[in-house]
DNA sequence: TGTACATCAGTGAACGCGCGTTCACTGATGTAC
DNA sequence: TGTACATCAGTGAACGCGCGTTCACTGATGTAC
């Protein structure tokens, strides 16, 4: 078992700390001490604090856009590919919450410095929708406004879990939570407006 | 018509600049001169920077939950309670979407300093759903997952719509989301682990 | 095995800029007589 | 109606602190011969 870099360190330091207190809350030296090294030595890793945000950040999404596009074609069927998917994400929160409150903190300030949209999280799910759509397993619905009612409820339910709302992981709670993320895109349909 | 006080300039500047670029992105000087005053004058209506953003955030927090809960307990039964708040947050949201981008960013750090929970948006609607239950319209649920499910539903739509993902604005869409909110409920019946 | 040299992760002190906050002052408005 | 004074919103310059970034330096490790 390999010894945990020094890289590794400054990552997790920084994930930590941004998550506890928002990007613009922590500061260089705050990482640099938790890492346990010093200020200077971070520029050995990073150019600058934003491209550290930048590059943890965007790493993190791409990564796990990547993971639920590939689970999600590896499944037949709509509530099969949104369960999985659901799963997934609630297995990935469990295992690192702090990642994702970053994730979920820091979005509106770098998620528009990523131009690649098609390996967003909300990919997967939106083509996992559209094609259901298009094999009549799922009526007529607004993409969009189903994929965000499959993403704010298990988002929210990340939220109240960090808030303390919800105890004890997400992960048991996966199976009811994509029941009701189906649900929704179901109660969805035919509710369209005209394009 | 009353013409509009300084303050108001000042907490309209300083609400369109936080949700547009971050309560940190934003300084007392880019305030200042957004609402046509000098630094120091911004010091006549709040205390320092952090009281302002505290004071717009609370009140635009608190002011939402006593409207969502009068409008839920003028309403009988849980699917015209939902419906009405649905409604209600469409029409806010836009109204002010500017309000509502500060509102969504701005919640991880200041929900903390918030003390009465009892005036959030999250207390109407889990007292629409407890009252569901007990009233046996809607089967035992897991309450704060129910209500995650609610809220995530209606504020990822209105992240969408601030993101451009939606066109347009939201009120059109809240019947569809109320039925997919009370779709998502009933979805979540007998699906609640042991406490 | 030993020597000279290159590489490079990490140090720690210093710099400078931006920002929140303060404060002596101005000038307009209102009030007492 | 006029005068003296109090009040107070607003000014603008200055201050000082925190923070991101830089940089000359150290010391350990590896490599060539």
């Amino acid at each position: 078992m390999r010894t945990t870099g020094v890289k590794d360190k400054v990552d997790r330091a920084a994930i930590e700390l941004f998550a506890a207190r928002g990007v613009d809350g922590v500061s260089i030296a705050d990482i640099a001490l938790d890492a346990g090294i010093s200020q200077g030595a971070l520029y050995r890793y990073y150019r600058s604090k934003d491209e550290m945000a930048a590059r943890l950040f965007t790493d993190a999404y791409r990564r796990t856009g990547a993971e639920l596009a590939a689970i999600g074609a590896a499944q037949h069927g709509f509530a099969a590919r949104i369960g999985a998917m659901v799963a997934h994400f609630c297995a990935l929160y469990d295992a690192d919450p702090a990642l994702f409150r970053f994730m979920l903190i820091a979005q509106h300030d770098l998620l528009p410095g990523i131009d690649d949209a098609g390996a967003a999280p909300v990919a997967a799910i939106e083509t996992a929708i559209a094609d259901a759509v298009s094999n009549r397993e799922v009526g007529a619905v607004d993409i969009a406004l189903a994929a965000a009612a499959v993403m704010g409820i298990v988002l929210q339910s990340a939220l109240f879990q960090l808030y303390g709302r919800i105890a004890g992981p997400l992960s048991p709670r996966a199976p009811a939570l994509s029941r009701a993320a189906i649900a929704a895109v179901a109660a969805l349909e035919g509710g369209e407006p005209p394009a």
